[in-house]
DNA sequence: TTTTAAATGCAACTAGGTTGCATTTACATT
DNA sequence: AATGTAAATGCAACCTAGTTGCATTTAAAA
């Protein structure tokens, strides 16, 4: 069966299986780049509230099922996957070109030394440049 | 005198002097942490209209008088000096306390190996965390 | 002093997102 | 299968940060 997977993933995070629900799921599995809310507003098929896929966006990132991406553009970007902890920060990379913003997973260490007093809990980094298919 | 430093930097940077200007340039000449639009607008004794006040910091962005930071919190806050060029960017501390958002300047190098045909041209890392004050 | 381009103030607007509340739905219980 | 109920949905109204069009004022060059 085809939603499974994602059928599977609700109930283990104790979120009930709504249309909506799976569909935007399934949308999250299957794209690799980061999704805006008019992205998966135009992605689902059975058109959603406002404020249902904002809510539903709000309660996929409670439970690690996604992450919100800001890459200063103003609006916020969801990208599937948990929020990596301190210390497995990943980049997040914006073509200057077509927006389009990936998971830079593996890329060189997060580390930075900041003067005495202050503690460091977490760093995002976002790099903007051209990517490879522009 | 006590503008004069202001003025002249006005001047040089070819931006007519007007009261809400100096007044604008000598606070971000005395602030040493980044500002949002509401700190300003409420150092400034004589208020200016909100769009008098953002076009101003655009204005400002633009001669590189200051440079705007993203700071996550949704909202712009802009710090005094130009904006770092590539290769000498400067990373943003933000306390998650006080929210205050400092520049840390000479910090380690901003560098990432970034997959093949991808092309990086500017680097932005914010780092949460708790400041020296808090 | 006159001229004029730039700066200002005002009001109306926009985009992105949130909230309160009545209705509907998933799903556990009988 | 019928029922109860907490959670999910849809709608409208709202909020905040920032922008825009346009008439008025002002810095400063002539």
């Amino acid at each position: 069966m085809k939603n499974e997977n994602g059928v599977q993933l609700l109930e283990q995070k104790g979120l009930k299986k709504t249309k909506i629900r799976v569909a935007l799921l399934q949308h999250f599995m299957t794209m690799e780049h980061a999704q805006s809310y008019n992205d998966l507003q135009s992605a689902l098929v059975s058109e959603a509230d406002k404020s249902t896929l904002y809510r539903n966006l709000t309660s996929f990132e409670q439970v690690g099922i996604i992450h919100r991406i800001n890459d200063h553009s103003g609006v916020a970007k969801y990208a599937f996957g948990e929020s990596p902890m301190r210390g497995n920060e990943h980049a997040h990379f914006v073509c200057e070109c077509c927006e389009t913003v990936y998971c830079m997973d593996g890329l060189a260490p997060l580390q930075f030394e900041v003067p005495k007093g202050f503690k460091t809990n977490k760093v995002q980094t976002i790099i903007k440049g051209i990517c490879a298919h522009c």
